[in-house]
RNA sequence: GCGGGCGUGGCGGAACGGCAGACGCGCCAGACUUAGGAUCUGGUGGGCAUCCCCCGUGGAGGUUCAAGUCCUCUCGCCCGCACCA
């Protein structure tokens, strides 16, 4: 063996080997357990960036474990490739987007190569490849097929002087990222999936997913928002219009002293027309039209509205109540229409605090009076119904269920459920996505593309506007086409996907990457499915892992897979941090990870990501700390050559003789036992690491205590054997270079995890620790299992303790069995 | 405002309710050296009368023989959602 760790040469040749050996490829074998470690596919910027090691280093350590315990397991990796930035660098710089994204993924791929992740790389797939994005349409006229997808008119953001749609990411502090001009919202016919038939089906089967971190299980719940309340039918003055309001409160109903509905809604020009107020309505709408999101719903932002000159009728008093338009209330949730109830309402109390409407209350806390005119925040406790008719004396929690139940009894409303989740609007007036595989023609209308004719492929050679909008628009030979069903010209659809479409199936198509007949083999996902450990960023706790969920319970719906749910564990990484904040281009504190391994090697690079933290926590990068990943590889190197002569040719179990072998044997079994745990029920890497370090300074320990002629070189052998193994999933190259120098023929990959021999654990001997009253005041040396009363005796008889007791009456004497005693004393009285 | 998380040496971080600070970085001292930004050894929370004791896990209480860990209150920082009726 080399004297010197020379990683820039084992790196490499073990890149290559593992490459021309196959060793990661995998196929289904059903005489092993599968395992599916995933982790979130990188968008292809260009480079790798520190998150992405942090990343695949965690799955690689996971897979290999895994591996080496004799799972059959599937690791692979691919592109999330379809995107803005490629169309930016198209406008900026003439650079077409596929050449651009398809160079990305080259350097990115290489990149990754040289991390040595054990990757299964004949499955790798890029979303934007055709033979991908396919079966991406294809999954579309399921959705179609199915009635999930459908094309309604959304408010989307404008930018007036581009004249183009952006995208919600586009927009920053409300304005075009390209030309700043503020964006307005403007009504336009979108694609949709129809995500919120699943919204009860995703919010209960989060249950189902222990193995997910609470958090974000929360964050999916809270997104989903489900509140459950009443429709409430009121009924317009002189007119047969009805409008449903949702609530949550149906026992304030006799609260109300005014309705308010959201600027867009349809009926509100019709409410207006004709009165007093219309013109006053029309500006006040007018002008919510032009507001952007962000300035409509921003916090601080003071309620306002208009009457709108129109009177409701409550169905439970037939009171006369006016009708407002106002910004505090959202169309897309509910019905747009909200019962405005001062005394129980913050939002409603400070409305109509501000336009002077009344306030009527109508829940009492107990044993006290409340007035309407002189309160100063809503009351929106529990209490006692009052002012509500029949229902006056009853507790408001059951005036809940009398009212919901009287309004369903006389067709005036119903029980209802409402949630916070909308439909997932998907199109996007892109270029580089995937094409919406539907035709309009004049005839026929709406028709889809039949599958035998997929894909529509992406033309190429489009021409970038600076403008910014989508050139398929403006290329008539893929906007032009023949319809499907009757022959006639038809044009297509020119919107593409929203990227999260194209990752919300990928894990499935890793299963069969290359199928030309299916997204997916049915056999091959029944095998792999599902992921066991998915890995990644906590940025896409709600969005990317909510649409794979919607994705897999909708084709699980179609027939096609057997699952239910995408992704049985979820890992989610915190953030690689230097001095303090996120790694960054304008803060310049970027590190990058081609530097780091060209100077240090990747297996560096990789083990002081894992240790320096554990994975869930946010991790701060230190030079230093690399530099002493790097001292330890070179330290374990040391050790491994200056016996490896000594100890190759040896084979079978070890003699332990001497009290220092028997040391060594036991802290090998117990750093065993301790990766083991700390890999597999916990994911606390940075302590597996830890104890290896530590077994390595045991290691030394005994070559500098122990004569050279009285070492104990079998012994010696097996434990450098099972130190480089347990090494070998977080810094795979070392390991195998030391493998083999310590005589293995085979990969150290290919090798069994070892376990460990509680036997070798047992010790003869324990130092106890001694305490008076709490505080430490002793240590003793005993037997293995003394039992309590000996160890009572023995403790009250030391020195130490007894001078300390000296003048005090022994209370009590606590014992834990080989750890410790505590005396416990008082004060002779 | 709502929801979640985190506060432990100079730093990253360890600690089934049972020795606080494993491991690593940094620092100090020494060894080997022509040299060391290599390597090795020892030390390293604070105080102090320096092998003796006291204090110490953001702060204040509490439970317990025993609390970083459990409970109550409180302060600070971070993240997510944010007029959701």
């Amino acid at each position: 063996m080399e004297a010197r760790y020379n990683f820039k040469e084992i790196e490499p040749k073990w890149q290559r080997r593992w490459e021309a050996s196959d060793l990661y490829r995998v196929t289904e074998d059903r005489s092993k357990p599968k395992f599916y470690c995933l982790e979130m596919f990188p968008y292809p910027s260009g480079n790798l960036h520190m998150g992405h090691v942090r990343n695949y280093s965690i799955g690689d350590v996971v897979a290999r474990f895994k591996r080496m315990q004799g799972y059959n397991v599937l690791h692979p990796m691919g592109w999330d490739a379809f995107g803005l930035p490629a169309e930016n660098a198209a406008i900026n710089r003439g650079i077409p987007p596929a050449e651009w994204t398809w160079s990305n993924i080259a350097n990115m791929r290489r990149q990754l190569h040289t991390m040595g992740i054990s990757y299964d790389w004949e499955r790798e797939v890029a979303t934007c490849h055709p033979g991908y994005y396919r079966w991406t349409q294809w999954l579309f006229l399921q959705m179609y097929k199915h009635g999930l997808a459908y094309r309604k008119k959304a408010a989307v953001n404008w930018c007036p002087s581009c004249a183009t749609v952006l995208a919600n990411e586009q927009v920053v502090d409300g304005a075009c990222e390209r030309c700043h001009t503020p964006v307005m919202r403007k009504d336009l016919e979108q694609w949709f999936f129809r995500i919120t038939a699943y919204a009860e089906r995703l919010l209960h089967d989060l249950q189902k997913l222990p193995g997910w971190p609470e958090k974000v299980k929360i964050m999916q719940e809270n997104w989903i928002g489900k509140s459950t309340g009443a429709e409430v039918i009121f009924r317009v003055e002189g007119s047969d219009e009805e409008i449903p309001v949702f609530t949550t409160r149906p026992d304030t109903l006799y609260g109300v002293t005014y309705m308010v509905l959201a600027p867009e809604h349809p009926l509100v020009m019709k409410l207006a027309a004709g009165k007093p107020q219309e013109e006053a309505v029309k500006q006040f709408v007018e002008a919510a039209r032009f507001l952007s999101d962000l300035d409509r719903t921003a916090t601080e932002k003071e309620k306002e509205g208009v009457f709108t000159g129109a009177y409701a009728l409550n169905p439970v008093n037939k009171e006369r109540v006016p009708i407002w338009i106002a910004n505090y209330v959202l169309m897309e949730y509910g019905t747009g229409a909200v019962m405005g109830v001062p005394a129980h309402d913050q939002r409603d109390f400070e409305f109509a605090r501000k336009y002077g409407l009344p306030v009527r209350v109508v829940i009492k806390p107990r044993g006290q009076e409340l007035d309407g005119a002189t309160m100063t925040e809503a009351f929106v406790e529990d209490g006692i119904m009052v002012n509500s008719g029949p229902f006056n004396g009853l507790p408001n929690r059951e005036g809940i269920h009398k009212i919901t139940e009287y309004l369903e009894r006389t067709g005036k409303g119903k029980g209802r459920v409402n949630y916070r989740l909308r439909d997932w609007l998907i199109s996007r007036q892109r270029y580089w996505g995937a094409p919406i595989p539907m035709i309009y023609c004049d005839c026929c209308g709406l028709v889809p593309v039949p599958e035998e004719d997929l894909p529509v492929i992406l033309p190429e050679g489009v021409e970038f506007k600076p403008t910014g909008e989508s050139p398929l628009k403006s290329c008539p030979e893929f906007v032009n086409t023949t319809c499907p069903r009757c022959g006639g010209p038809a044009r297509r659809e020119t919107d593409t996907m929203d990227t999260f479409v194209c990752s919300s199936w990928y894990f499935l198509r890793y299963t069969s990457p290359r199928s030309q007949e299916r997204a997916f083999e049915r056999d091959k996902v029944d095998y792999w499915m599902n992921v066991d450990q998915y890995i990644g960023g906590v940025e896409h706790a709600i969005l990317h892992l909510m649409y794979a969920r919607f994705f897999t319970k909708a084709l699980y719906d179609f027939g096609l897979v057997g699952v239910e749910e995408p992704f049985q564990n979820l890992l989610t990484q915190g953030m690689v941090l230097k001095d303090g904040s996120k790694m960054s281009k304008s803060k310049g504190n970027v590190v990058s990870p081609e530097e780091i391994i060209e100077r240090y090697g990747a297996d560096t690079a990789r083990l002081f990501i894992l240790f320096a933290a554990p994975p869930e926590r946010d991790l701060e990068w230190s030079d230093q700390g690399v530099e002493g990943c790097y001292r330890f590889l070179n330290r374990v190197w040391r050790l491994v050559a200056a016996y490896a002569d000594g100890v190759r040719h040896d084979g079978g179990s070890p003699a332990v003789k001497t009290p220092a072998d028997r040391e060594l044997w036991r802290l090998l079994h117990a750093t065993i036992k301790k990766v083991t745990e700390d890999i597999e029920q916990r994911f606390n890497f940075n302590t597996a690491v830890s104890a290896i370090m530590e077994l390595v300074n045991g290691c030394y320990r005994y070559q500098d205590t122990v004569p050279a002629g009285e070492q104990n070189l079998p012994l010696m052998g097996e434990v450098l054997r099972k130190l480089v193994t347990l090494l070998a999933p977080f810094a795979p190259h070392i390991a195998e270079e030391l493998w083999q120098g310590l005589g293995g023929r085979e990969s150290v990959h290919l090798e069994s995890w070892p376990g460990y021999d509680p036997e070798a654990l047992v010790e003869e001997e324990v130092t106890l620790v001694v305490q008076v009253n709490g505080k430490v005041r002793d240590r003793v040396q005993v037997p293995v299992g003394l039992p309590e009363e000996e160890v009572k005796k023995l403790v009250l008889k030391r020195e130490k303790v007894a001078g300390l007791l000296a003048g005090q009456e022994v209370v009590k004497v606590i014992v834990i069995p080989d750890k410790l005693v505590n005396v416990v004393a008082r004060r002779a009285s």
